[in-house]
DNA sequence: GCATTATACTTGCATATGAAAATACTTTAC
DNA sequence: GTAAAGTATTTTCATATGCAAGTATAATGC
């Protein structure tokens, strides 16, 4: 029999839909903020400099420049992050965290690895989840931008 | 050191949204159906009696109850799927497949395959794909509606 | 049996998103 | 140096989605 390559790719997809579901609610619950601006946060915090253009942001998140924008925006209102200009490219405008952000940040990542451990340690055990980590490492080692982090 | 429960899970986030990037657009164009309509194509077929109510579309598919309406209404009118009635209960609506749709939902299975492998295969060998499903799979045993193939 | 509660959808509304156009700036070609 | 092409970002528009309300039916309590 031939290797069914379809099933990892559906997994994931469900595994994905099923986490966000979780996770999203219980996230902008305790901290007002969605998983979507916490990863974003995330790749600004991990970027070389501790900061990135939309475009590159858009890159990682995968999703489209518009939803950066639309996802930065109120962010930048409320204070969590700020805007930084670079000297020689006048159409770029760094995402960076503010100290307030970077605050938020810390708590928001403790929760999340608390949700996270509530829903992987049922299932999984410790030599599991290594292998589980490294092989979607593997599977996302060539995405832009990545980092070993996330 | 302990662990860190965290790294998975958004890698698994960052796979799926990745996946669903390359993926729902490559469908399309091919078959004229997203990759939401072949997952509920796929939970229907792959259902005890090939049939399924929406509430358990939805459970499966781990969206909202409207979004499966909204999805199945444009599939039914263009043919690829049909109603049932349940004898016992009027309340229940079953999604089935026709002969059009369990037609095309072979042909989008076999481009589902080759892009999956598209992507997998330059990152993981056989034996890691093959510890990578069986991972998945443990994490999403517990699922409502599981099944082994998906 | 009748009223209350629960379930299976469907629909109205507000929000989120991508594609493409618009804008501003930079790089390349010559 | 100027025109053309490319890039970063924002905005417009059409579509997609969840939540909550609405509708219809079933199950439960008494």
């Amino acid at each position: 029999m031939t290797t069914n390559y379809s099933t990892p790719i559906l997994r994931t997809l469900r595994a994905s839909a099923f986490i966000d579901e979780r996770i999203t609610g219980a996230l902008s619950a305790v901290h007002g903020v969605s998983l979507r601006d916490t990863m974003l946060m995330l790749y600004v915090k991990n970027a070389p400099g501790s900061k990135l253009s939309r475009i590159e942001l858009a890159k990682r998140l995968c999703v489209s420049p518009s939803t950066v924008t639309r996802t930065t925006n109120p962010l930048e209102k409320i204070g969590l992050i700020g805007r930084e200009a670079d000297n020689r490219d006048a159409r770029l405008s760094y995402v960076v965290l503010t100290p307030t952000g970077a605050k938020l940040l810390k708590n928001t990542e403790k929760t999340l690895e608390q949700l996270s451990g509530d829903f992987l340690t049922p299932k999984l055990t410790e030599k599991e989840l290594l292998q589980l980590a490294q092989l979607l490492g593997k599977l996302t080692s060539d995405f832009p931008g990545n980092n070993t982090q996330a």
